[in-house]
Formats: C-alpha cells, sequence, structure tokens
DNA sequence: CGAGTATGCACAATCGGTTGTGCATAGCGT
DNA sequence: ACGCTATGCACAACCGATTGTGCATACTCG
C-alpha cells in the first residue's frame, strides 16, 4: 500500500492564512507574477520567506488543471540497455530541464502494443510533447498524438504522420565501410568480401544502411553479392545463429565485417569465442558506439551517432513546430577508431 | 513553443451532454463503481462506447487532484548508461506498469544538488513514493521525502533514513575472488598477487567489496597488500591513470585484478591495449555485468546484480512499509563465466 | 479641495474529476 | 391503499492552484 501522505501538505490557503492575506496574493507571489499584481515587495519577501521555511512546495496537478498545461515533455524509448539510447534519454532529460519541463522515459522493449499503452498514459497526463524513439509503429502513435492535439516527433527511426529526427544512416554506412576497406586494403586483404550482419530489412535504419554499404563498395569498383548480407533481425542470438550459418558454407572467417549494432555485435563476438576463433585479426565495423567495447577489440571501428545534435534538433522543432508531417531531418553520424 | 493544445479534449461533462446524463454518473461508469452507484447497465454501456468511440481520456492531474494521489512512483538513477542501471530502470518501470502505477525516472549524474532537485520536482508531482538509487546523499532526500509523508526507499547504496535494498556486497565481492584465485590455482600462477581497482573508499559499497575482496584472500592463507588496493574512483579516466601509475614501480602486469565497475575496465583495458600489453592472459573479475564485455574477454568473470529481486524487495517495502529506517535488505549476485 | 491616477490587495470563477448525500419513482408486501 | 425498500440517477462540494476583475485607499496635480 503506497504513503497515505497522511502528513497534509501546505497549500496557498495555509500559506494565506500564515502570511495573513489571500491566496491569490500567495500565488501571484510564488510565481514572480508579483510586481505585475502590484503586490508591494514588504509583503512578497515575506511570503516567500514564509513558503520557504515551511517548505511549500507547489501541486503540480493543481497548477496543470488549472493552466492546462502540464509542464511534462514525454518520450518512448525501445529499451535503455545500451549507449545510443541511453544517452537519448539522458540528452532528452537533461535538455527538458534546462528548458523547465519535467521529462517522462517510458520503455516500450519495441513491443507495438506497449508502445501504443505508454503513448495513451502518456496523453491522460497531458504531455505537452511526445518524442517517438525508435518505435515499430511511429504512425499509429503520429495519429493519437494529433487526435489528441498534441506535438509529436519521431526519433531515430522516421514516420510519415510527424516530423522526424534520424541519423544518417546511409552515408555514415558508407563511411564506415569505407573506413573497413581502407584497413583491408592496407593489410592487403582487399579482395576479401566484406559481411553486412544484423538488423531487419523492414525498417528504414537497416536499408539505408545497406544501401550505404553496397554504395561505398560500388565506389571502389567492388559488386556486393546478395549472400554476404545479413539481416537476421538485432537480437544476439539471431546474429549469433546467422553467422553460424553463414559459416557453415566456407572454410574461413571473412576477413572484416559490417556489424549493424551492439547487439548483434554480442552475439558475433560469443559465437566466434566459442568456436575458438581469433578474433583480433578481423576488422569490424560496428553501426553504433560502445567505449568499453571499443577498448577490448583493436581492429573495431563504430559509429557514434550524434545524440546531442539529434536532441537539439528535435527541441528545435518543439520550438518551432513544422506542419510537414514528412520533415526528415537527418545528423552526421561520426566514425570513432578510424 | 510547446503544443497549444488547441484541440480542446473532451472530458467527463462531454461526455454527459452527449449520453444525456450528469458528470458524476459519467465518472462513476468510467472508473468501474458504477454498480456501488445502481447505475443501469444500459446507461453504462453506452457512456462506456461512447467515451470509446470519442477517444476519451482521463485527466490525470484532475484525477490526481480530487484523489489526492498521483498515481506516480519517482526513481532518481545517477545514469542509464551502464547494464546495471538500465536494467533497475526498465525492471522498475514494468513492475510499475504492472501495479498500475506510473513510474518516472530521473538521471542525477552522481551530482547531490541535481539529486536533491530532481527529488523536489518528484515531491511537487506528488509521487507516492520515491526510490533513491546509487544516491550520493541518500539521507538528506529521504528527509525531504519524511517531511512531505512521501515513503522512500534506497537502492544500491543504503541510507540510514529509509529501509535500503542493496546487493550482498561483501558476499559478491568474496566470491568473485574465490573464483579468480581459483582460475590463478588453475593456471599455476598462484604466487601473483591479484589487484583491486576502482570505486570510492568512501562508498558503502566499494568498502564492503574491498572487504569481500580481503577476506577471500585471507580464506586461502594469503595477505592482502595495502599497494594493490587502489580505489581511484569509478571514472574510466581514473582507473587507467591509477593502473598507470601503478606500472611504473614494476614490470609485469599483474596477473589477475578484481575490478570494480565496467566503467573503469573500460579505462583499465583501453590504457592496457595503448600501451601494448596482450589482455587475454590476464585474469579479470569485474563488480558489474556486461554481455558484449564478457563476450570479448575469455577470462573475463563478472558479478551480476540480481536487479528482479532487488526490484521485488523494493515493491515489497512499498506493498508493506516498514518503520525501521535502518532496515537492510541484502540481495545476492550471481557470479557469471565461472 | 476635488478629480484623476496609482497602489495594494481580495474575490470568485475556473480547470476536470471524485464522492457523500439526497431525491424521485418503481416495485412489493399486507 | 399504504408504508417500505430498492433502484437509478443528479447535485454540489470539494482537491489546490491561476487569473480576470474590482474595490478601497493613497497620492498627485491643477
Amino acid at each position: 500500500m503506497v504513503s497515505d501522505s497522511s502528513a497534509k501538505r501546505l497549500t496557498i490557503y495555509d500559506l494565506a492564512r500564515l502570511a495573513e492575506t489571500s491566496p491569490s496574493t500567495v500565488s501571484a507571489v510564488l510565481n514572480g507574477t508579483w510586481q505585475r499584481r502590484r503586490i508591494s515587495k514588504k509583503l512578497a519577501s515575506k511570503i516567500l520567506s514564509l513558503a520557504q521555511s515551511e517548505g511549500y512546495s507547489t501541486n503540480m496537478q493543481a497548477r496543470a488543471l488549472r493552466r492546462e498545461r502540464s509542464g511534462i515533455i514525454g518520450m518512448i524509448l525501445p529499451l535503455y540497455d545500451n549507449r545510443y539510447f541511453s544517452s537519448i534519454a539522458q540528452h532528452f532529460e537533461s535538455e527538458a530541464r534546462r528548458r523547465g519541463l519535467f521529462a517522462i522515459v517510458s520503455c516500450t522493449n519495441r513491443d507495438p502494443k506497449q508502445e501504443c499503452e505508454a503513448a495513451r498514459m502518456m496523453l491522460a497526463y497531458r504531455v505537452e510533447c511526445l518524442v517517438c524513439t525508435g518505435a515499430t509503429d511511429p504512425d499509429t502513435i503520429a495519429r493519437m498524438c494529433a487526435e489528441s492535439g498534441v506535438q509529436s516527433i519521431n526519433l531515430d527511426l522516421p514516420g510519415s504522420k510527424a516530423p522526424s529526427v534520424i541519423s544518417n544512416n546511409r552515408e555514415g554506412a558508407r563511411q564506415l565501410t569505407h573506413a573497413i576497406l581502407n584497413r583491408l586494403a592496407e593489410e592487403k586483404r582487399s579482395d576479401d568480401p566484406v559481411l553486412f550482419i544484423g538488423g531487419r530489412d523492414e525498417d528504414h535504419n537497416t536499408r539505408e544502411r545497406i544501401a550505404g554499404f553496397k554504395q561505398a563498395q560500388e565506389e571502389v569498383g567492388l559488386a556486393t553479392a546478395e549472400e554476404n548480407i545479413l539481416p537476421c533481425d538485432y537480437a544476439a542470438d539471431k546474429a549469433q545463429a546467422a553467422l553460424e550459418a553463414y559459416m557453415r558454407n566456407r572454410s574461413t572467417l571473412p576477413s572484416a565485417m559490417f556489424v549493424n549494432s551492439t547487439i548483434s555485435l554480442e552475439g558475433i563476438v560469443r559465437g566466434l569465442q566459442l568456436n575458438g576463433y581469433y578474433l583480433d585479426d578481423i576488422i569490424f565495423g560496428c553501426f553504433d558506439w560502445d567505449p568499453l567495447a571499443a577498448a577490448f577489440h583493436p581492429r573495431l571501428m563504430m559509429v557514434r551517432q550524434n545524440v546531442a545534435e539529434m536532441i537539439d534538433r528535435v527541441f528545435e522543432l518543439i520550438d518551432t513546430p513544422s506542419r510537414d508531417s514528412h520533415l526528415l531531418i537527418e545528423v552526421q553520424p561520426e566514425i570513432m577508431g578510424v
């Protein structure tokens, strides 16, 4: 049984009684609008020090109700458990705080049902804006928001019913692939094909990354065999299984791999270790960034998405909303470890 | 400028008009208390289907105000960016959801000021309970909560003004140290000392882990030299610098290290790679768990704290609050990779 | 000294639900 | 036909803050 909050909390009515004034005056003082309302400095400071000493705290529910603004901004997120998403959550929170907004973040486990449920909750709490990160079905949520007259913004994965801020996946993948190819050339292994593994081919980001992967190879006069592209889903186990299946048809490891996420990388590395392969010679490019992984492997290059800038773009959209629901803002990621 | 929510949202008054009944009846129906209030089934279903079709959504601020219960439960957290804390946030959220509570989580960057500020915000939003995770100053927050009549619970790091749920750090460290010593014995390197590195010696968990570290060595008849204990703070750079300083006085790497967190591990691995050391022979025990890191290193053992059980214990305390502010519940972690 | 402005504050309506209470009407038993 | 209970709902008072408006009193100027 959750706290009975037996200790009744101080209200502006209590403060008014203590200061021998009216609730409206107290409210004006606490809001800083007292000069506009011509409250005397003397009374104002009396009320302020009373509020201080008595530990008054505004009831945000009452304020939200009356103002018809909750002061809350929401985000739904697939998971917290990688650097990319956790960094999104952190930047979002601190930027919201900077603006006097209260951020609430909900994890929805890449499950459309949970995404909807979370969005419904956030709308019930009257969020002023909902940022929809990596949603499997961003358009449904955008529609729900629109029906409630709430602004929504897609992040990481684009949608068609609200503006979207995403990484430039194609260009990032192109650069990462070039970095891989350069390494191969430096090590005189240019003849070996590069394997692309991880992600879902239905998802926009994976498709773009595959396009960038192919483009880079084309740019140096290489063809990309379809058998070397394995969008086996993100999960570690799936990637591990996909690589093992791939290896059943060949005798040697690929010299280089483009791995579509750290979670896929986990499965791949684990599988290779289990099968007794020596990892350090493999050139890895991973479209994701994890400094601990980067520390471990000498030939691991990683794409670090520019989360700070992405969140900045999101808040710019919040400040000056766009009517264009197809607006797509792409942010350039950075290649680490080249 | 955040959404003007120009599209006025439906209220129970609107629904009452549409259903030709009164707001109180609508409210009773939507709350499921209509049988108690002897509303006819016919009217009830009429209202329900109307609410459905019109997309009504309860204004939680209004409900919270009237009920004097927000339905919100809060958590403050140092960071999201490791597996332990992100998993805490996720479990907390899903358990809260299961109970019909709305979870809000705030990152406070291990900064006492931010912790206070976040707690103040949460109290202003009238959270029904505040879980204080890894707080640098849990007692201050516990006091703030107590003054507002709000229950608070410490997680991960204990406090003295509210019940605490933490890992059994000493026992976990003892077991991890034994695992390290066993590996050393298997590999005939028992004579080499084990280095303890990372964490802050002011913090309860680090002290306990050092105690467990010493205890395990004592149990097999080994003394622990103080010079082999380096609580250099958690940060990667600090750990890297501490190890480099340590190495200046010796010619060979330690055969085994007890690393106090993944963030410290990052600095250590990076430093060793930079200095050209071969990592795979080193036996690492890390008091923290990261499956990607575990995949990379063949001799890395990790302590996985039992987050699911810790969160269960937290909610048990919420269900049946304890008056004993010194209550300390310790949960056994698991050693991975032995 | 009287009209006009400035100063300092209080009143009361309102935001959208929730809930104790009360009032009709219908149904039932004798 | 009369009293009694049961049924079905509406009324109105909150919860705690915000804000448009209005009313005194004090001050200013001609």
